[in-house]
DNA sequence: GTTCTCACA
DNA sequence: TGTGAGAA
């Protein structure tokens, strides 16, 4: 389905929009991107568009920072994603399972939380 | 009305 | 991280 991933690739979201998907402020959000954890494109104006895809990491990041996780572990950790992303040669683009389960590791890594908690979504 | 940048507490 | 100022 690489159509619905092109899909939620596009930045057609201001960030009003994404402040209530995600309950943050507009501060945090472009702290966010700021630290690397998210890019959102500068279409119309100068005006942020984040992606679905976005959203989705932006709530992985609260997620973290619930944990008691600090902006600059979840970036290394997002660091680390990506380079398992690009290190696994045999498919271009991993599952969404691969993905949470690299990121539930890192979860167990350092929350110390059981298998079971990291992977289902606060939401 | 909404978002942007910069700066200060 | 919140907030305010000034501009687009």
């Amino acid at each position: 389905m690489k159509e619905k991933d092109l899909r939620r690739s596009l930045s057609v979201l201001p960030i009003g929009t994404v402040m209530k998907l995600t309950s943050l402020t507009a501060r945090q959000i472009r702290y966010y991107e700021e630290q690397g954890l998210v890019f959102p494109e500068r279409n119309d104006g100068n005006r942020r568009m984040y992606s679905l895809n976005d959203i989705d990491v932006i709530l992985e990041i609260k997620d973290y920072l619930d944990e008691g996780l600090n902006i600059s572990k979840i970036q290394d950790i997002y660091k680390k994603r990506k380079e398992t992303n690009e290190q696994n040669g045999t498919s271009k683009e991993l599952s969404d399972q691969e993905a949470r389960k690299i990121l539930s590791d890192e979860l167990l890594n350092i929350g110390g939380l059981n298998s079971k908690d990291a992977e289902n979504n606060s939401f």
